[in-house]
DNA sequence: CCGCCTTATTTTGTGCACAATCACGAGGAG
DNA sequence: CTCCTCGTGATTGTGCACAAAATAAGGCGG
């Protein structure tokens, strides 16, 4: 009930029911990254065949949060200080784009974007890390939304999620939080203003700063690899 | 055999070979957007059974080649003029991206560059159009390979094949292939000479040039989408 | 003659079983 | 004592069968 919210019809389908869950445990950080997948275990606790299982978890390696080796599993991906640092450029590059063509597409939820600060603002104190995360993916889901009509939303989303299995983001500190919410509003004000130039600039700025915190996590953490 | 040879030597399993021969057929221009994919015909036609075609069929939608519909079966994608827009510009963010890096990762193969465009430009006259467009996806693939360790390459990758559904290359007069060579010349010199921003503006006049050849072909037929 | 409901066929989703392959461990030779 | 080889267990890959659902066709009523 937490990280499944855009599949919000399709849980008919007991495959989707197990990408999302394995999902929602991978980002919760109940999977660890290194970890193994398999799939007779998941599918016990499931409580289905291995069938949509195995579907589960391709589709899991298609959004970038599994590896599979072939004939040998699949495992949690694991992220090293230079991939983060190439995730963190690619999400420089694709966010900024979001935010620049959501400034002039016109097609930006305004109110949305407004609701949604005000309930991460509303969480500060004492600070509801899960809860928050949550409102920022939306947040800046609705700026791809803005931003682009098929490809870049799901595009953008790999990248976009494939940080958050090292579960870094209950290393803001109250401060960064402060920052990150006045960057959310900025970005906000930069699309309401229409200036695309100020939108992917507002936008850089705000993910260099969680490239920052990733990026202090990671040499804190000695190894994430699992066993 | 012309468009599997980035799996190697994974042919061994099944669902690789069916995955290799449906993204050929598409790539080719086979099946053509919009025509569905019905599961059983392929497994009869690969002699195999239905689950590694399954697993094909969704791989090919995590590829954005194709489109599933849930209990409806899955389509080859079909772009609207709308769509092309938006891919070509994110071939710009991310290809701009790359060929930015790649001249200074150090990472760039510069004699097979050199080579692939040599290789290019002998096979002008008579213009040998199906040659050309694989020579000129490695290259470009080369280039993602330089730029990026581990996500760029299959990220971009998604946003490059996927225009090549519409099968447009045919398009290309002798004319705008000696522009091309002459851009792939100019973006080799700008990674050699390590210089970012030379690159990514040739890159970018490359992709923009690109894309008016795609346009002019989907307006000069009328709905790519078939029944 | 047109529209709706019922029925039949096709196609996908899932469960289950067997085969192939890989990892691990025991055993023996050098 | 170390290294290589062979067997055993575990796990994935594939084939096959049944069930559910959607589409298409046909008949009935208005």
């Amino acid at each position: 009930m937490t990280w499944d919210d855009d599949v919000p019809g399709a849980g008919e389908q007991a495959a989707d029911r197990v990408h999302a869950t394995l999902r929602a445990e991978i980002l919760d950080g109940v999977r660890t990254a290194g970890s193994r997948l398999r799939e007779e275990e998941i599918a016990a606790a499931q409580g289905t065949s291995r069938t949509p299982v195995r579907e589960a978890i391709r589709r899991l390696a298609a959004d970038g949060l599994a590896e599979i080796a072939p004939r040998r599993g699949a495992v949690v991906v694991a992220w090293d200080a230079d991939d983060l640092d190439e995730l963190f450029d690619l999400r420089v590059v694709l966010e900024g784009h979001a935010a620049a063509r959501a400034a002039v597409s016109g097609r930006a939820d305004l109110d949305r974007l407004h609701a949604l600060c005000d309930r991460m603002e509303a969480l500060r104190t004492p600070p509801d890390y899960p809860a928050i995360t949550r409102l920022n993916l939306e947040f800046h889901r609705e700026v791809h939304r803005a931003g682009g009509r098929r490809v870049l939303p799901e595009l953008v989303a790999r990248v976009v999620e494939a940080p958050l299995v090292q579960s870094t983001i209950r290393r803001y500190t109250p401060a960064r939080l402060d920052r990150s919410f006045a960057q959310h509003r900025d970005l906000v004000a930069a699309i309401e203003a229409g200036d695309a130039d100020w939108a992917r600039a507002v936008m850089t700025a705000h993910l260099r700063a969680a490239r920052e915190v990733v990026r202090d996590a990671v040499t804190a953490d000695p190894a994430p690899t699992g066993p």
